[in-house]
DNA sequence: TCGATCGTCACGGATTCCGCAGTTCTGGGG
DNA sequence: CCCCAGAACTGCGGAATCCGTGACGATCGA
């Protein structure tokens, strides 16, 4: 239904482009190359800031005519590199359990991460190297909600040793302008 | 500079609105009562679905004109309530180091989340029960600078008692639509 | 009951969005 | 070296949207 997630990882290797500005620091020297130039960058930069700036003022910010910035807009959304939406805090808007799961696998992590991100309790799944295979962040309706994901679904699932929680008690930051600083 | 985070807990009790459509499940009952009613978080779920939605076709979905839908998403992004931004996965996005790291704190956690939450590298920032007090979602450029910040930086905050890391590896979900379902 | 405040509706002008050519630049093959 | 194919950018015109303004109705407090 919805567009669905970030982490398609486009799979588009017929566009070596990059040039043009080079990317700063040349930190893309390990695997797959940033599949955004610099000047996609800042325009993602404008759209952290605010996600309905019009394109003609993304344009003349980043020096680019409005429809070029419009279908690199368009472009970004298709291959799934950003999205723009509202983000909220549930605590905020109300009634609503969160909790961070670390979860320990035996074998293979990604079925298990596949499994988790396929509940639609898990808002933010990630693979991380630790003492957790994966983190998971997972919103409820109350208590009992939380405990049954975490309890059942999450430790009956195959693979899955052991499981720590989190629970959320206060948001103290949310942000999405790393490029800003 | 920019509007700033989400955490900033309106702070304005002089608006016991509330009533109309009564939230359901009445959870509400222990302090803040939710400031917004389920209009507005109807609103809220459109533009989780798609941040750069017209107002009209917002308000033909949820039963309201076009001008009451932007006052309306006017106030809630001057409340903090939301915020319509671009989300990106940095790793995908290239050159940064990611991670989660969670903090055990000696005596009030709070100035120590408030010291955290101020460091530009910290993009999210949440005090939880559990084996950790604080934990923190870290952006960074390279490993050289995600060490400086946590070994220095984070462990030289008066209160800091331990730190552990959970470096990320590979976002795998990442959505903003917990009113969907 | 009266006054004040908030939410909603209606409307008009400026702005923006969107599709459609036309042009330029890059890269590959003959 | 030339030609071609593909992609990206620009400019333009019509339709839709955004935004400010004013007025009406309801709710709450005095």
């Amino acid at each position: 239904m919805h567009s669905e997630v970030v982490a398609s990882r486009s799979a588009d290797p017929s566009n070596p482009r990059s040039s043009r500005t080079g990317n700063p620091g040349g930190s893309g020297s390990g695997n797959g190359t940033p599949p955004v130039d610099a000047v996609s960058l800042a325009i993602i930069e404008q759209l952290q800031e605010d996600g309905r700036r019009p394109y003609a003022a993304i344009g003349k910010a980043v020096g680019l005519s409005e429809a070029a910035v419009r279908q690199r807009v368009q472009k970004l959304l298709d291959q799934g590199v950003m999205q723009i939406v509202a983000v909220t805090d549930p605590l905020t808007v109300g009634f609503r359990r969160q909790a961070m799961v670390g979860i320990n696998v035996e074998g293979d992590v990604d079925p298990v991460a596949d499994a988790v991100a396929a509940m639609p309790e898990a808002e933010y799944v990630v693979m991380t190297a630790g003492s957790h295979d994966l983190l998971v962040e997972i919103v409820c309706e109350d208590d009992d909600h939380l405990l049954d994901v975490i309890n059942k679904r999450i430790r009956a699932l195959p693979g899955v040793r052991s499981t720590e929680s989190f629970v959320y008690l206060k948001l103290k930051k949310q942000t999405y302008m790393w490029g800003t600083r």
